[in-house]
DNA sequence: TAGCAGGAAAATC
DNA sequence: GATTTTCCTGCT
């Protein structure tokens, strides 16, 4: 189906498909082509203007406002955590940046796949899971496919799934799969509880097996940032702790600030990532998830000192 | 070519 | 609790 939709405040299609929160979104000219829910979904925006071309009737306007989350109040939400030169430089340059409601599920498999590794990378693996085990859907005389289902991966061999260039990350996926095909990831009691409770229950372990191998306090954060409607959420990767460590140094212990200007061993220990998370959600509030975005776009596009 | 970048887990102290 | 090593691939 085609639609069109009106935008009422601030949006930009091109920095919140290309700021790194999803995997699946392609620019080919003036279109994005991405599959959100075993739907095609075809976007250009001009102005304040969008218009949709969808593989599905079920892709309508209000699940695209919803995907995008256009019902958050933008600018407060930016004038609330506009503190300091650095997130002030970051919401000038790429306003209208948001925050996207993704697929729980698919949000998780893809953090999973994420350790280690950078975003084209995570492309390309997610991709691959996509062809091999997803199924296909048809728009315009081309083929997409599907993410595919947690039992599809579940019932995948680990060295299936390494054919996809997942590498040590195979054994993981396999894990994460077969516990939610299980029943054991309870995704919409995650978005009822309070963001402490969820993160914990990402990491939980039940009589001392963890219920998600390869879900540590990094990939729970962006499951929770992205996919569980936790706007405080402030997941830190190597580039959120040089930024955080050049433009809010007072947020960081001094021994990790001095050991991250340095340049070398830029990752965190889990209690050094806990405390620096927390300090940072305190810092930005309850939309702190939104400033550690534009600041994450902003370390990349500026490269963010490597010495 | 070797060396490095990049999260989490497991072993070790 | 903190530190160290391993996992794997792509890029330089």
């Amino acid at each position: 189906m085609e639609f069109t939709i009106g935008l009422s405040s601030p949006f930009s299609l091109e920095y919140t498909l290309g700021s790194g929160q999803v995997f699946r979104w392609e620019n080919r000219g003036e279109w994005w082509y991405g599959v959100v829910s075993g739907c095609v979904l075809k976007m250009k925006q001009e102005g304040d203007l969008l218009t949709c071309s969808t593989s599905s009737d079920a892709a309508d306007s209000s699940f695209v406002r919803r995907y995008f989350a256009l019902d958050e109040d933008l600018q407060s939400i930016l004038a609330s955590i506009m503190k300091g030169k650095a997130l002030t430089q970051a919401v000038h340059r790429f306003y209208g940046l948001r925050l996207i409601r993704q697929e729980r599920w698919e949000c998780l498999a893809s953090f999973v796949l994420a350790t280690n590794s950078n975003i084209p990378r995570i492309r390309r693996m997610v991709e691959a899971i996509c062809a091999r085990f997803g199924s296909p859907v048809e728009f315009e005389g081309r083929a997409y496919s599907a993410f595919p289902k947690p039992e599809a991966l579940a019932e995948a061999t680990v060295a299936e799934l390494r054919e996809c260039g997942l590498g040590y990350r195979a054994s993981y996926l396999s894990h994460v799969s077969q516990s939610v095909r299980d029943g054991k990831v309870d995704f919409s009691e995650l978005a009822l509880l309070d963001y402490e409770a969820a993160h914990a229950t990402l990491l939980k372990e039940l009589f001392g097996e963890k219920l998600l191998l390869g879900v540590g306090p990094k990939v729970a954060d962006c499951v929770l940032l992205f996919s569980c409607d936790k706007n405080e959420a402030f997941p830190i990767d190597v580039w959120m702790g040089r930024i955080l460590a050049s433009s809010y140094p007072r947020l960081v212990e001094p021994r990790l600030r001095s050991r991250l200007a340095s340049g070398k061993k830029a990752g965190l220990t889990k209690a050094e990532y806990l405390r620096l998370s927390s300090a940072a959600r305190k810092h930005f509030g309850s939309y702190a998830g939104y400033a550690q975005q534009y600041l994450f776009m902003k370390a990349r596009s500026e490269g963010v000192s490597r010495p």
